[in-house]
DNA sequence: CGAGCGACTATACATGGGTATAGTTTGCTT
DNA sequence: AAGCAAACTATACCCATGTATAGTCGCTCG
């Protein structure tokens, strides 16, 4: 049948086996995570796996699918609260070393590229009473801030060691957002300086790479 | 110009595999990368790995010790000139990708470290002669600025996709600093916005997770 | 009842790939 | 010239792991 109607089978095997993966492919990586691992961990026999979901592959290809339907659903839960937009990945339990993982291996894409629509939205809303639109382009600034934010999930054992917390705690994301609205609110360039170096970029070729 | 730094050791055959390996665990990882395919890419047979790197974790760790050799002495190259500190992993060629996976596994620590120390460095010089220094430590906002730097870096990809350029290309360089420019210059949140949202993040638990 | 079907297990197969060993060439020192 | 160490090759080992097959149990439907 495989109707996957989603609520009320999430303790099927199917499930457990889905969510053994998730953890498996995060703690571990893809290509270490062994399916009888994840078979073992799930409670649940080798062919089991190879049953419900073809091959390794596609039993990734359904983590995606399945991490993508619950961000629809944590996003629209915060979408109320101001700050999400800030670091909305935050202790996401067992999808966060995924997820983690997935961004950097090049999958996922459809997530990056959901909050790169939601930044559009956002920067057209904040600015749709300007006198004239910023010289760069939403999408782009939509991008980057996008990048950064996905960079303390991707980065986090790095910035966990700078930060000297962990950010599976309170206390630690607590440290992380305290920051982050710090970094948010000053910027790093005066708007001369900017000017000044984009003039620089403009004109000619500061050295090719920069 | 042509790279290749002109190390009289960089002809020899521990070289070639060294970067053989640097470009095949870019590109594939480490592992799916295969000692075999290393080998044959550096010309050489497969024991000749084994003879000058003891095992594949062996030769991991010596791609790692000369990226951050190469990194120091590009570093220092780029020292003087006044944007290296935006985005100072831009186009170094193969071993970015190299650079990327190592971060995102959770190696290169060092080169992290360092990034943070350079930051931290930067802040105390930038704000020596501030009226009082500001409330979020100096270590911390290194850490932030140097995990949103390497974001680009890891996620490539994406912000490819996003920006709709190669960030091989120059231009592609130019688009994402411009970028980088405009933002690092415009504050995405009003000091008075950061002000009560810190509040609020400092008087109760805003539910935990942000 | 029985037949069919999906959930599930046990076991086998095949091979990629890291590791190990023995042998060959090269070049330098005495 | 001898000899020895290091650079290098060829080959074998072996097991972890993805894939495949065959079979059992238990349900529902006609």
């Amino acid at each position: 049948m495989t109707t996957t109607a989603p609520d009320p089978e999430d303790l099927t095997a199917r499930a457990r086996i889905r969510d053994a993966a998730l953890r498996h492919f995060g703690e571990h990586g893809f290509e270490r995570a062994t399916i009888r691992g994840i078979a073992e961990t799930a409670g649940v026999s080798l062919g089991l796996v190879r049953h419900h979901f073809g091959s390794k592959q596609a039993l990734r290809e359904a983590c995606d699918e399945h991490l993508m339907k619950v961000m629809h659903r944590l996003h629209e839960e915060a979408a109320s609260r101001p700050l999400s937009g800030l670091n909305p990945v935050a202790a996401m339990g067992p999808y966060r070393d995924y997820l983690a993982r997935a961004l950097a291996e090049g999958w996922a894409a459809p997530f990056f590229d959901e909050m790169v629509r939601i930044g559009v939205r956002w920067f057209e809303e904040a600015e749709k009473d300007l006198p004239e639109p910023p010289d760069v382009p939403a999408r782009a600034r939509a991008t980057v801030i996008a990048a950064m934010s996905l960079s303390f999930t991707v980065l986090t054992r790095h910035v966990e060691r700078g930060l000297g917390v962990s950010l599976e705690t309170t206390e630690g994301q607590h440290e992380l957002l305290r920051t982050l609205l710090y970094v948010y609110s000053h910027p790093l360039l005066t708007p001369e300086e900017a000017a000044t170096a984009r003039a620089a970029l403009e004109k000619g070729t500061t050295t090719g790479r920069a």
